[in-house]
This record gives C-alpha cells, structure tokens and sequence, in this order.
DNA sequence: GACGGTCGTCGAAGCGCTTCGATATGCCGG
DNA sequence: CCGGCATATCGAAGCGCTTCGACGACCGTC
C-alpha cells in the first residue's frame, strides 16, 4: 500500500524497519527505540509504530540485528550426545532450557558434544551465541579451560573439579546419596548397597555419578552402616548378573540405592525372581526422573531436570548482563517416599 | 603483529575478513571468494590466504555473513517436548540430524513445538534459519498449512494426510505393521494383538501410530488372521491391566504386536507373570529403538531414528539448493528376528 | 524575555560480510 | 604488433539494524 514494499524474491516479503518507519511517519532509528526502549518515546509516537508494526507484520532481521548490537539473542546447548546417558531426563532438560530462554527472548543452538572444543571455538569466534550451557561437565573437563580462555559466557550443568570463576548448577548428589542412606537407615537397615552408574561413567570422571557414591558412603559412615557400592552396566541381562552376584556376595544387604535410570525397571523386575520382594525383604530407594519412579511406586530422589535447567537459563541471563553470579548452585535433594521401602528387621 | 588487530573490547579478539586481507596483502573481496570458491582465485593467492586465515585464526561472522549473503546456515528442528513421545527415539534423532547438519556447514536452532505456528512464523521472518525440519507430525497438523504460507523450505518426519508439495521422511510404518504380522504369520499365529501407543497419542492422529495400526490390520486380514488392537497407557499398572484384560478376553492369542517404547519392559516382565512364556507361548513383535530390543532379545522392527535424521537433513539441504526432492520418502523397515519370538502350534 | 535543561526525534555512521561491475594483466590469433 | 578475450583481483555498494551526536521544541526560571 505505501511504498514499494516487497522487494523481487519471491515470497520474500522481508518487512524491513525502514517499511515501518515510513508506514509510521518516522525515522528507522525511532522504530528502533520504540522496540529496544533505550530512549524515551513519546507515548503517541510509540503507540503509531507499535500499530506499524503489527499491521506490516514486522519481525526484526536477526542476522542484522546480530550484527549491529553485537549480541545473537541465542544461546548454545552443548548436549552430550553420547550413549550411556539418562537421556529421558537429557530431554527434560532440554525442554526446560528452552522454554525458559525464549521467555528472555532467546533462542537455543544445538550443539553435541562430540563437536567438542572446536565446535565451541567455532560458535564463540562466529559470534553465533551469546553465551552457552554445558551439559555432562566431567571433573576433569577439557572444555572448561577452553570456556575461560574464550572468556565466553557459560553455565555448566553438573561441575567440575574446579569450579572456580565459573557457574555451575546441579542436583547436590552428594546429598543427595547422603539422603537415600539416611532414608534407609532411619527404616533400620544396617546394610546397604549402591547400584550405580555404568563403569565407563565413572572412568568418564562424570561428576553426578562420583558425588552420588561419595554421599552414600559418607552417610554409610557416618551412621555405621555397612555399604557396598558397584557400576551396573546397561541390558537386561548384564542387570540380573549384577544384582544376582552382588546378593550372592552380601545376602545380608536389605537396603539398594539405585542410580540408573535404565536399571530401574529391570532391578525391580529382577528382585521378586532372586526371591526378594520389595518392600518386604528388600528396601528400594533410586536417584531417578520422578515420572519413572512415580510409575513404578518406587520411593526415589527425584533428579530435578526441568529446575535445573530453568536454573541454568536464568543464571546464564544475568551473566550476559554481567551480574555477579554464584560459582555453585546446588539443589537441595528431596526425597519422594513410595511403596518401595520399609522398616527391615536387622 | 600486523596493523591494530583487536579492538577495545576485553577479551574482543574478533579478527575480521579485513584483518585476513591486510595480512595476506589482499582485498577483503579476495578472501571472500577464497572462502567461498565463488569465483576463480589463482593457487598462490589462494594458499597465501589460507594461511592468513589459520595464522589468525579467522571465523567468519554469523550475522555479517547472514545479513550479506541472506542465508544463515542454520536450520530449526522443530521437536516435540511433550509428554507421551517416544523420547530416545527423539534424541537419536535430534544427535543425527545435528552431525549431519555439521556435515552441510551448518548449525541446528532447537525450536519447541509448543511455541507452535507463532515460533514459526518468528523465526522464519527474522531470517534465522534458512528452513525446517518438522517432527511429530500429524495426520492434520495446524503447522503444515503455515508452511506452506511461509514458503519456508522444510522436511518433515512423519507424514500429514496431505503432503502436496511437501517433503516428508519416515519409516514406512504401514509396512512395518504388516512385515509383523506377516512374521507371526509365518510362524504359524492365527490370532495377534497390536498394543499401540497410549489413546491420546491416536486422539492426536499421529500417522505413525495410525498407520502402523492400519499395517497391522491390513495383512491380518490379506492373511485371514484374527487381529485385535488396543491403545497401552504408560506406567507398569495400567500396562498389567490393560494385558491382563487382554489376554483374559481373547485367550488364544499367540503373537503380539508392542508398538510402544515404554511398554515393552513391563511387558516382558509382566507376561511370565501371566503364565505366559516368552517365546513358548507368546511370541512378540516390537515397533521400537533397537538398542531397547537388543538389551532384551526381542525380536524387532528398528525404528531407525538415526538414518531418518540422516536423511530428513539431506533432503533440506537439496531442497535449499532448489534441487528438487520427492514429496514422501519412506524408509523399508527391516526385521531383526530374536528370540521373542518362535513357532506356535495354532 | 533570554537562558539553560529536558525531552523526543532525526540523520548518519558503521557492524563484517558478500557480490557486482570494473580494472589490470597476460595470452592468443591474425 | 594490436585487438580481443580470459583470468585474477580490486573497490564500492549495500544487507537491515543499532547507536551516537545533534538539533528543535518546549518548559520553567531568574
């Protein structure tokens, strides 16, 4: 209707904000500071461009945008991609990051860890994101020292061995184990067993899984229980070996912290046939998405993804405004109490 | 080294296509069309800015780069992040299309589908990415007709009941429902059951479950089977009833179909409890990940996520060279036989 | 009633890149 | 030995946006 809007490609109806400042009777940098708010407009100026807009139906140009501020408005997921991973609560984790940032008006790059530093390297010189969130973090992580020499912006999920000028966010898994054995002991168990991650995540370093034993057998001590603890590789079969060598060894054990996701239905499935019922001869208690637990009646620390990602979006926001932030942030673990567990006679 | 790399900015290091040009003593032009092939550059030239390019460590800008050349080298995968999906299906996916991705040179913007056809529409006017890819489509999806308005190039997985001048990849779920039921067949099963995915995914009219479930019907009945399909709930206790219920009403089925990611565990472990033995007296069929199927020794049609992502990229990356693509690709599913499955005596 | 101070708006200068002529150089055949 | 044609390179003009300095208009003030 005004001026030569649509430029030749087809389709490529391009709204450009100087179409919205013409429509509007004014100048492309006042549009600008209608949308941005970095002046004061009047309320009649702002009210005529903010009816432009909509009527031409104006989205800013990100690459444009990207260019001019310096800042992309996206952030970078770094997803361990790999196998061995809980992916159900990968997913969670991910939903919530996303939701959240979007509501700071952000959008969210997917990048897979196999990618490795080069692919953080790449993102960060490409000016591509403002600022990334890394999953998995190991305690010897090789991307940490990369982070602080980009001088990039980042949230890590899970932390490192050392934390020290990054933001870190996590489940606290050290109480989190410390919790499971409290639980146990308080039903008067004197023996306990942790059925944990694969034996590869531990050699990964993998900080959630390390921190889990550690709380355990802290808990263990401290209270005088007798704890074992042990990987537990993934498949069904592998899981019944596991379970069933470990009661050969240690038939005494009446308490089993379990903390992999892909061992839980088949720990349970297994128990009744090893001749344990749960709760009855054997208390269950895992470190595992709530919705699995819920399904299956099992008592259980719910591992908090979708929280923790909010967590990590928000903590990431205020570091792209340079607020201070917190090194570490750990979330208190609560425990969810369900049939699973009950009070042993020993 | 040269003339006044970075600029003020901490930790700024931003090397420009100028720094690269003034390094090799080259017009910006130049590394520009070195970079890009686009136009003949001698060999000297051409390794003297290459190693500039190293030297410095030179990344192009994203956004310079899109706001000049109007493309992005970004696509969206459109996930969707609610509940009831089949979620490491999901992630298989989502880890190949973004190393496939990486393969083209471009990067993946993770968009949630409860954004919806306002996410869209924002990240296509804001010239974000250069096209999408659609998962979880259904039958009738409110997003397919966007699409098409947008003139957005795109791919979809899974296919809408209209999908003129789309392009859709996927496996051939119809195909797949009836390679089962012809395996029971052969077996020598007269009656199967189908348990599908939870009601609300069929209310959905999400193709893959109607269409395997119309595989499944089609060759029972080219077959002269009995056949009987029901939606499975999520959660072990509804799974138990729901088979229990099942089996109590039509006692002489032998072979059973389980096209749904989360039931298969509780199924397994719920059949012997039944007083039916698997393969001796139930034979079963799964629709799922084949790692799942692997870990239990079911036989299986593998769901192949990862080819499916392969190709869904490849297929945008033709079409955003307007090579032209076939409107439906469907993968031929393939039939992993284990040991869940064996001959019947009716 | 001239002066300083806001307030609201404009114009222009880039951000770093691609791309389109234009130009320079070298080579060929006539 | 020159016109003509490739071939290799350059320079300049944007892409659509933000942001900075400038400037008019209007206010209250002494």
């Amino acid at each position: 209707m005004t001026t030569a809007p649509g430029r030749g490609r087809t389709g490529g109806d391009q709204v450009t904000i100087a179409d919205v400042a013409r429509h509007a009777g004014v100048a492309a940098s006042t549009v600008s500071y209608v949308l941005s708010g970095k002046r004061a407009i009047s309320a009649v100026t702002r009210d005529r461009v903010l009816a432009s807009v909509r009527a031409l139906g104006y989205h800013p140009n990100a690459g444009a945008r990207a260019l001019a501020s310096r800042k992309a408005n996206v952030i970078a997921l770094v997803l361990p991609l790999r196998t061995g991973m809980q992916v159900p609560v990968v997913m969670q984790f991910a939903t919530a990051v996303v939701t959240t940032a979007r509501r700071y008006d952000h959008d969210v790059l997917l990048v897979t860890s196999d990618e490795g530093p080069a692919g953080l390297r790449r993102i960060a010189a490409a000016a591509m994101v403002d600022g990334v969130l890394l999953m998995d973090v190991e305690l010897e992580d090789s991307r940490v020292p990369l982070l602080r020499e980009l001088a990039l912006p980042s949230v890590l999920i899970g932390h490192p061995a050392d934390a020290t000028g990054l933001a870190c966010v996590d489940l606290d898994f050290h109480r989190a184990g410390e919790v499971c054995v409290e639980h146990l002991a308080g039903l008067g168990h004197r023996r306990v067993a942790l059925l944990g991650a694969p034996a590869a995540v531990y050699a990964r370093g993998t900080g959630f899984a390390h921190r889990t034993r550690a709380g355990v057998l802290a808990a263990a001590a401290r209270l005088g229980l007798d704890a074992v603890t042990l990987p537990c590789e993934e498949g069904r079969a592998a899981i019944r070996r596991d379970l069933a060598s470990l009661l050969d060894r240690h038939p005494d054990i009446h308490g089993l912290v379990v903390q992999n996701e892909s061992a839980v239905g088949p720990v349970l499935a297994t128990l009744p046939a090893l001749g344990r019922h749960v709760p009855a001869d054997m208390s269950v208690v895992a470190v595992c998405p709530d919705q699995l637990a819920e399904q299956a009646g099992l008592t259980c620390v719910p591992v908090p993804a979708e929280e923790v990602g909010r967590q990590a979006v928000t903590l990431l926001m205020r570091r792209l405004r340079d607020e201070p932030v917190p090194e570490v942030t750990l979330l208190e673990p609560r425990l969810a109490v369900r049939d699973s567990t009950a009070g042993g006679s020993r």
